[in-house]
DNA sequence: CCAGAATACTTGCAAAATGCAAGTGGAGTT
DNA sequence: AACTCCACTTGCATTTTGCAAGTATTCTGG
């Protein structure tokens, strides 16, 4: 009558995270959604690192189904659609941020200023309420239509 | 004689950070080498998500190249290897604590209890330093031997 | 009202990455 | 000398990715 030992696949906050980070195109959707108020597939489509459109599609609808972002007709122009983070996406700017202070740090080449990592360590909650700001604006902006 | 556009692959700090974790088994053996202390080939395997063998041996040498990890004999024994953090891993711990705390709130089977999230909501610094010091205590008795 | 453009995808296919099982080689142990 | 343990490597089937092209719906200008 042994218990039943299932997979230890659930539980461990590191794996859950790493199933929605630890995807390249997920992580850098998370970060146009957050940081560069990117919002439209269109604009998902133009970041630098030029996802290709199948992709795109599949990791939309990854986002959309981990509760990450909300799909919405596009108040301005019906045949468009808006992604927009969700609470629970909004709450990971606190991590993405603290990644980014880390990789600025390490990327010798990174185009983040000195002074981004010195405020964040100096007041990470003022950093992260801008970031919040930035997000109610751009989103407010576009439901306003 | 237009400047030559490079496709702007370097100097973002998110798109550096992606480059490592967004990787689901890096992601996951750096979660190990932090937070668990495993250093061998064996403990990495034992993980519960089972890694297979070639995919680790790939993952430990990016690691090693990207600066995280470095491979040494086993001070115990000379037929095995040990994988040790770099001060550039060490630094990656906030954020990894700051993604586990996100998970900790979303993950609704999380195993981290809410005192986790509490304390280091409370105290981040002291709850680094800890882990700082559980990775010391490893270190220090393997390779003392 | 209609031709053309824009937006958000979908489809097909070749190439690359992954997962699994089995094998290799060296050191330690009996 | 045989056996075991450890850290990988190899081969191969399956899955995922990247690229190019195509589709359906919605604007937009004349």
């Amino acid at each position: 009558m042994a218990k039943q030992e299932k997979p230890d696949w659930n539980g461990c906050p590191t794996r859950y995270a790493a199933g929605i980070v630890g995807d390249k195109w997920c992580f850098l959707l998370l970060r146009d959604v957050l940081l560069h108020g990117k919002r439209t597939y269109r604009e998902f489509l133009g970041s630098p690192e030029g996802i290709s459109t199948n992709i795109l599609a599949n990791r939309l609808a990854k986002l959309e189904t981990l509760g990450m972002l909300t799909r919405e007709p596009d108040p301005r122009k019906a045949s468009s659609v808006c992604y927009f983070p969700t609470k629970k996406a909004r709450d990971f700017l606190p991590a993405l941020i603290s990644m980014m202070v880390w990789a600025t740090r390490y990327d010798e080449v990174t185009e983040a200023p000195a002074s981004f990592a010195k405020s964040f360590g100096e007041d990470p909650k003022g950093t992260i309420a801008w970031y919040e700001t930035e997000i109610d604006r751009v989103d407010q902006a576009l439901r306003a239509g």
